[in-house]
DNA sequence: TACCGAGTATGGTCAGACCATACTCCAGGG
DNA sequence: CCCTGGAGTATGGTCTGACCATACTCGGTA
C-alpha cells in the first residue's frame, strides 16, 4: 500500500515547478518569453502535451500569456495579469455555493470601507503636496480613478436597464478602490464585482428604483474627495445595506 | 485584417463554458462527476487533448479534482477548493514583482484588523449565546479556530528556526481569520500568508530575537477572548509594525 | 526604395495508442 | 454462508506524430 500520501506528481506539474524555478531563479520579468513549446517538453523530457498543460495553468494563473506566429512577441510571454484568474476563481466559487452572499457582502464591506478611508487620506496628502507643486504618480493614479468614479457616476444616471446600472456601478466601485493606490486591493475588489455580477443585476432588479444607490455613490464621492475618512467609511456601510437589505 | 480583436477561442476554452454551463444549469454540486474525458470530449465534438487542458484549468480554480481508476469517486469530481488556487495565484504574482511589499502588508492590515475585530464580535455573541445553552455551529467554528491558535502560539515559542517558527506564525494568523467566520477572508488570508511565506522567514531572520512578535500574538488573542475589538485591532497593528518596522 | 511571395517557427488541434490505477464482479474455497 | 483472490474494465496519465493557421523574416523583383 506504501502509505505515501502524496499522489505521484504528474507530468506538468512537474514542469510548473521547473517553470517557476526558472522565474525565480533566472530573474525572468513581464515581457520575457519562456522557451517554445517542443523546446520545453525536449528540455524536459516530457511530451508536448505535458507542456501544454502546465502553460494552460499558467495562463489560468494571469502568469503568461500565449501568441500564434513568430517574432519576438511569439510564443508564451510572461505577463502579470491576476484580475481574470481571481474573478474567475471566485465566480465558480460561488456558482459551487461554498460561500454564503453575506460573506462575499462582509467581504466587501471590509474592502470598500478600507479603500474609501484609505483614497480620502491620499486625498489630504495630496492637497498638502498640491500647495508645494509636486503631486506625483501616485496622486495621477488617485485623481484619475476619482475621475473614472465621477463619470461612472454620470452613466449610472442615464442607465437604461439593470444591466447596464452595475456595469457602471462595477466601474464606480473599483475606482473607489483604485483610488485608495493599493493594486491588490483593487484587484481583489475588480474579481469580487465581477464574480458576483450577475447577483447585483438581481438585486437591482428587485430593488427597482436606483435613486438612493445613487444618491448614496455621490455622498461617498464627495467625502473621499473631501478627504473625510469617517464620512466616507460610513457611506459605504450605508450603500451596501440600502443595495441588501436583506442582510442588515 | 479583420479588425476582429476578438482571437478566436480555442478549443479548451469552449469545453470551459459548456462546462461552466452545465454546472450553473444542471444545478451540479460539489461532489458531482464531470462525465470522462472520452465521453466530454464526444459530447463537445473536441479532442480529449482540448478536454483535458480544460479540465486542468478547472482544477487550477479549484473547482475539479480529478481521481484515476475506477468507482463513484473516480473521474473529474466537482470540488471547491480555491484556497491552493489563490496562493498559488499570489506567489506567482508576487514572484513577478507586479505588487509592492507596501501594498501586501496593508492588505495583510486591513485583513487581519477586520478579522481580529469580528472575532471579538463574535467572542461577545457567543458568551451571551452560551447563557442560555445554544452555541451553534458558528460558535464551534471559532472556538476550534482560537484553540487552533492558541496552539501555534505554544509551536512558536518551542520553534527552533525561522521556517518553524513562520509555518506556526501563519497557522496563528490564519486561525484569527477563520475565528471571524467568514470563510472568504480566511481563504485570502491563507491565500496571502502563503504566498509571502519566503518573505516571512526573512523578516524573521532580519529580526533575530521572535520574543515581541510572540507577545504581540498573546496580546492579539487575549483581546479577541476578552471580545475587545478595539484592542484586538490595534494590537494587530503594533504586531505588523513590529515585523516590518521599515514601512512604517 | 517599395512591394510581394516563399520560408519557417510558433501555438492549436487532432487521432490513436499504451500504461497505471482502482474499483467491480464473479468463481472457487473455506 | 462468507471470504478471498483474480479477471475484467473504466478512468486518468502520457506519449508520438501528424497537420493546420498564424504571423513574422527574408530575399527577390519591379
Amino acid at each position: 500500500m506504501a502509505a505515501d500520501g502524496t499522489r505521484r506528481t504528474r507530468a506538468f506539474e512537474e514542469v510548473l515547478l521547473q517553470v517557476e524555478h526558472r522565474i525565480a531563479g533566472d530573474g525572468l520579468k513581464v515581457g520575457d518569453r519562456l522557451p517554445g513549446e517542443r523546446q520545453l517538453a525536449e528540455q524536459l523530457g516530457v511530451s508536448r502535451a505535458s507542456v501544454r498543460e502546465a502553460i494552460r495553468v499558467l495562463e489560468t494563473l494571469g502568469v503568461v500569456s500565449s501568441q500564434v506566429g513568430r517574432g519576438p512577441d511569439a510564443g508564451a510571454v510572461l505577463t502579470s495579469r491576476p484580475d481574470s484568474a481571481l474573478t474567475d476563481l471566485l465566480r465558480l466559487s460561488l456558482s459551487l455555493s461554498s460561500l454564503s452572499l453575506r460573506e462575499v457582502i462582509d467581504t466587501r464591506l471590509m474592502i470598500e470601507r478600507w479603500s474609501a478611508e484609505h483614497a480620502a487620506h491620499t486625498a489630504n496628502a495630496n492637497r498638502a503636496a498640491d500647495v508645494d507643486g509636486n503631486a506625483g504618480t501616485d496622486g495621477d493614479t488617485r485623481h484619475d480613478a476619482l475621475a473614472a468614479a465621477a463619470a461612472a457616476m454620470e452613466a449610472m444616471d442615464a442607465a437604461r436597464d439593470p444591466e447596464e446600472f452595475v456595469r457602471h456601478d462595477i466601474a464606480f466601485h473599483v475606482a473607489i478602490a483604485e483610488a485608495s493606490g493599493n493594486r491588490l486591493v483593487a484587484a481583489v475588489m475588480r474579481a469580487l464585482r465581477g464574480a458576483m455580477r450577475k447577483y447585483a443585476i438581481e438585486a437591482v432588479e428587485r430593488l427597482g428604483d436606483t435613486g438612493v444607490l445613487r444618491e448614496d455613490h455621490r455622498r461617498i464621492h464627495r467625502a473621499v474627495l473631501a478627504g473625510d475618512a469617517a464620512t466616507a467609511a460610513e457611506a459605504v456601510t450605508v450603500h451596501l445595506a440600502h443595495a441588501y437589505p436583506e442582510l442588515f
